[in-house]
DNA sequence: TTAGGGTTAG
């Protein structure tokens, strides 16, 4: 038997009276039902089809209905203009369907048209009245609201409700509260879902009073000892931020509940009165309160901002001994606490035990890994899930960005990336944030411009991302621009901007900026410095080789200096060979840090420069007491997906002579390799887990010059571009880069390597 | 009616 697909993709049989799609609607008695979908069915109406009339429509109404409730609103239009033409009537029942529609769709024109039509054709009643009104409300148009209101000659209280929860939703509690005294004054008796909505609609400290007045209303009329009322006074006190209010409320209720208790925690922990929230939720349990599926969340995020694992381990207990930690909504927030706590076996337990994960919990598990910095395992899985149809959200995404980021994957960052797009699940801001840093970190400096251009209006973060990302990328002018076009788009930078304009600063050399950056930023911008942006400061004046300023820094910080402080003096002590001040440096250091590898390798290599051997043996003593290595330097490249490490033998460069060592560094390797295995015209990205050195640096311009290609080398503190169209001639080579852009320092600013790792052998 | 995730640096 042959079938036709009508355009809604249902089959019907040939047999029945079909009109193929897009065929014009003829001048037959019969209208075009090839769109009614299969759920009306025509089996009860079939035989009556062509009876006269057609029980007045009812197949025509009912496909009209059906064309409203599928929200097709040209084809209503069509499908009325076929009815009209047959002289077949709307029953009222289809009005109420296509006021619906015109609400949902916002198609106020249309809906005052049938309203019109129905005003003629003088078939209204309450009901249908009352359809009118909800559609007016969620057009939004509240002034035909009312007059209609107005004019209602049978409204009721629902008529009244219709309007003042409208203006609820919207946020126009005064209006509300207007036509609520209003309908009080015609004598209309409210009922307590009424002031349930409009307590619910207080979510504001500027509305307390009026909280207050209604809650005196309310027990004056009686409805206060109402469970759903209590509750809701409770939730307005937390919202409008009257604590006490909702603590008395909640404690006088006839029978505490749930939502009233995770409301007043929701309020505990917003002011920052967690301890308080952990109590409330130890007095539900002993009152036998039952608990829902919100209460774990607000409790365990409690326990994790307090840090309490004592507490949050006897709540799991509780979970466990109970049969909950398999439900979704107790184990997410468990691996939530976890991962917070730095616990990050036990959150990837909690996660095994949850019955049926969804996007939440595999969210939370993806930034365990990322937290943890097992960045491949967050790629694993979210590669697994992928391919498992599990729900997804941007938060996912975000996460992953962040971890192809860190992993310096831009092949897997790339096609993410794309997945995402196709999926709509690139977080506005957040996520197009993440991405920029992604293509930067991947040495795409110009792929993270593209992303940051696709913003539609870029916040204080995107901005400050991209101004990172090309201080990252020793781009400091550029960076510098971008600050100035920040301003004029209005957008007004925070403590983290300048965090990027001085890294970009001490990268390029640019004392002066970097100076009137630090001292504009309070008096200009109204942002705090804090110890960080005196850091880079210091880290500003020891790359430029201004020690004894940035030791001026040091002494005249309105803080105790910390670890970074010490060590960013230290590195720009090495690149000096100022052993003098690096031994005050290295004191401080050894004082806060006895066990920082780093310091000792520098201090012994800074004895041996000057003669002092026994000094020098002293270090290396010292290191070997502590049991300290220098950490082993490992460089990689991706060669057709496949990674190819290269490390040196540790113990052949370790406190050698450092033009031996010049011969010896791995990542030199890595790009030999690279110019051996990949076509000529493809860049060549390499990466390496501990900071390269200055010679380095030199070594891979060079290369880009003599062989054309463009290299891109990672190391554990920043990203280098060489780019043969940037250098016109070896002559230049000075000049186009400052001698402290990244990667001169061979310790850096002493950064702690938590971003790259050696790909496992 | 009550909740939980994220972004920008070294």
């Amino acid at each position: 038997m042959s079938s036709i697909t009508c355009d809604c993709g249902v089959l019907l049989s040939n047999s029945s009276p079909v009109v193929v799609a897009n065929h014009k609607i003829n001048d037959n008695k019969h209208i075009n039902f090839a769109q009614i979908p299969s759920w009306v069915s025509l089996k009860s109406s079939h035989s009556s089809l062509r009876t006269h009339q057609n029980q007045q429509g009812l197949v025509e109404n009912l496909h009209l209905i059906s064309l409203a409730k599928q929200g097709k609103l040209t084809k209503v239009q069509e499908f009325i203009t076929s009815m009209d033409k047959e002289a077949i009537p709307i029953h009222p029942r289809s009005y109420e369907y296509l006021f619906k529609m015109c609400g949902a769709l916002g198609a106020l024109s249309d809906g005052k048209l049938f309203h019109k039509r129905l005003q003629i054709m003088a078939e209204s009643n309450k009901y249908i009245d009352n359809c009118i009104l909800q559609m007016y409300c969620d057009c939004k148009s509240f002034t035909a609201a009312e007059i209609f209101l107005d004019e209602m000659d049978d409204r009721d209280l629902f008529s009244w409700a219709t309007v003042i929860s409208a203006y609820t939703k919207e946020g126009c509690v005064d209006e509300a509260v207007r036509l609520l005294v209003r309908m009080l004054r015609f004598g209309i008796i409210p009922n307590s879902s009424i002031f349930s909505t409009l307590i619910t609609s207080f979510a504001d400290p500027s509305m307390l009073d009026l909280g207050k007045q209604i809650h005196s209303q309310l027990i004056r009329v009686g409805f206060s000892a109402d469970d759903s009322i209590e509750t809701s006074i409770s939730n307005m006190y937390v919202k409008c931020g009257w604590l006490y209010g909702a603590e008395v409320a909640t404690n006088n209720m006839t029978r505490k509940n749930a939502v009233a208790c995770t409301g007043l925690m929701v309020g505990y922990t917003q002011a920052a009165r967690h301890r308080d929230a952990l109590l409330l939720f130890s007095r539900m349990i002993s009152e036998g309160v039952e608990l829902d599926e919100f209460v774990f969340s607000i409790v365990l995020k409690a326990c994790a901002v307090l840090g309490d694992l004592h507490t949050g381990r006897k709540i799991h207990n509780f979970c466990v001994k109970h049969g909950l930690e398999s439900e979704v909504s107790v184990g997410t927030p468990l691996v939530d606490f976890y991962v917070k706590c730095a616990r990050f076996e036990d959150a990837r337990q909690a996660f095994e035990s949850i019955r049926e994960p969804n996007d939440f919990s595999w969210s939370a598990l993806i930034a365990g890994y990322c937290q943890s910095g097992r960045f491949d395992r967050a790629l694993e899985v979210f590669k697994t899930i992928r391919s498992k149809e599990v729900l997804l959200n941007p938060f996912i995404y975000t996460n992953i960005f962040q971890a192809c980021s860190a992993a310096s994957d831009l092949i897997s960052g790339a096609q993410v990336h794309a997945d995402a797009i196709k999926k709509g699940l690139v977080a506005y801001l957040s996520g197009e944030s993440a991405m920029i840093t992604m293509y930067s970190k991947c040495g795409k400096v110009d792929y993270a411009h593209q992303a940051f251009f696709t913003i539609e209006k870029p916040d204080a973060v995107a901005w400050t991302a991209i101004i990172c990302a090309h201080a990252y990328h020793g781009k400091a002018s550029e960076a510098l621009r971008l600050f100035k076009e920040m301003q004029r788009s209005g957008v007004r930078p925070n403590a983290v901007t300048f965090i990027g304009l001085l890294n970009a600063c001490s990268h390029s050399g640019l004392v002066k900026e970097g100076k009137q950056f630090l001292d504009s930023m309070n008096d200009k911008y109204g942002v705090n410095p804090t110890i960080d942006h005196y850091n880079c400061m210091i880290d500003v004046y020891s790359r430029a080789g201004l020690l004894q300023e940035a030791l001026e820094v040091i002494r005249s910080l309105p803080f105790e200096p910390d670890l970074m402080s010490w060590k960013s003096l230290l590195g720009g002590c090495w690149s000096s060979r100022n052993l003098e001040i690096a031994m005050i440096a290295a004191d401080n250091i050894f004082r806060l840090d006895p066990l920082d590898s780093a310091t000792y390798v520098i201090m012994f290599n800074l004895y041996a420069l000057a003669g002092k051997w026994d000094e020098a043996a002293q270090v290396r003593k010292m290191m070997a007491e502590r049991n300290l290595r220098k950490e082993v330097s490992c460089s990689w490249i991706i060669v057709k997906g496949k990674v190819h490490r290269f490390v040196v033998d540790d113990a052949l460069c370790y406190f050698r002579e450092r033009k031996e060592q010049l011969l010896d560094h791995s990542e030199r390797l890595a790009i030999a390799y690279g110019l051996i295995c990949t076509p000529a015209e493809t860049p060549i990205m390499v990466f390496k887990n501990t900071r390269s050195c200055k010679d380095c640096h030199d070594f891979a311009k060079r290369v880009s010059i003599v062989t054309g290609r463009e290299l891109v080398v990672r190391d554990a503190n920043s990203t280098a571009d060489f780019n043969p169209a940037l250098y016109t001639s070896i002559a230049s080579l000075h000049t186009e880069c400052h001698p402290s852009s990244p990667m001169s320092h061979v310790v850096g600013n002493g950064a702690t390597c938590k971003a790259l790792f050696p790909p496992r052998l």
